[in-house]
DNA sequence: TATTGTTATACTCTATAACTATA
DNA sequence: TATAGTTATAGAGTATAACAATA
């Protein structure tokens, strides 16, 4: 075995991969994997998840969303956000109050905690964002946005 | 309860969601999701995903490759091989040929089935790569794929 | 000692169905 | 009857560790 770990990954060989090379398809795939890391990366040292990220930041720009509001606008099945919201609220980092008119509506708030934690997270975001437009260039960066925009909200 | 579905998602209301809607990180993953489902949707009839389409490519152009040089080229961890590959052996799709020289490796090869298939497959994903022109125009979708090669091999 | 394919395990994510309490 | 939050469950995917056969 070679260095730390079992199961390295062996150096690539030269293995055919036209037809998938430059597909929309493999490509985004592949860069959402780098940026997935980058983004585990930044934020581990902080045990904040991606989704979990989302959620603070959304919550923060609109407080007291509905739980159900968070799951629409972050993609995420309704069902998911139970456990992700139960882990930012067992840290301290967001209540959740039961709405006055509607007893079946809980309402998401960060707390002052949250609000501290959110700061430094948003520093180091900003700062991924940042190598971003490095490497791509500030032009690039914004097509490239606006090209991701059209394919996500395209009609389906 | 509304028309088919238990748990279907609200319309979504006004979220504001500005820190989000323009990054990388954000915009990546949405477009991911939807290219994914288009994906999902056009190899359902023929039961076969994302990662088996890949590997059935990746295989037609490199005959005889290792299970792991598979791994490789499609950022897959090795042990999530074997159950793709089961899959695809059992359909008898493919073919696992013990390697003469290196009683450890076992080479992997198209059926006749496999190709036929394959052919379909390209053809259902080259209409798709098309919709995508259409959506962006065929320099944009050019300057697009360009950007997310920057992404995916920039160093880390 | 190292590598290939494999098994095992744990954790996350996705997707659905269904329950409860409210409306 | 519909909705919000929740629970439960099944199926993928991710990530590691470790084993047997082979080098």
């Amino acid at each position: 075995m070679p260095a730390g770990k079992t199961n390295e990954v062996a150096p690539a060989r030269a293995v055919e991969m036209s037809p998938l090379n430059r597909t929309v398809g493999f490509l985004l795939k592949r860069a959402q994997i780098a940026i997935s890391r980058d983004i585990h990366e930044i934020f581990a040292e902080f045990d904040v998840t991606a989704v979990q990220f989302s959620v603070l930041t959304v919550t923060a720009n609109n407080p007291g969303i509905a739980q159900h509001e968070l799951a629409t606008a972050l993609q995420v099945e309704r069902p998911r956000m139970v456990p992700v919201l139960d882990k930012l609220v067992s840290r301290g980092l967001v209540v959740r109050r039961q709405d006055e008119r509607d007893g079946r509506s809980r309402r998401i708030h960060l707390t002052e905690a949250g609000e501290e934690l959110l700061a430094e997270l948003h520093r180091r975001f900003a700062l991924l964002e940042q190598r971003m437009v490095e490497v791509l260039g500030e032009e690039e960066r914004d097509r490239l946005l606006t090209s991701l925009e059209l394919l996500a909200d395209r009609p389906r």
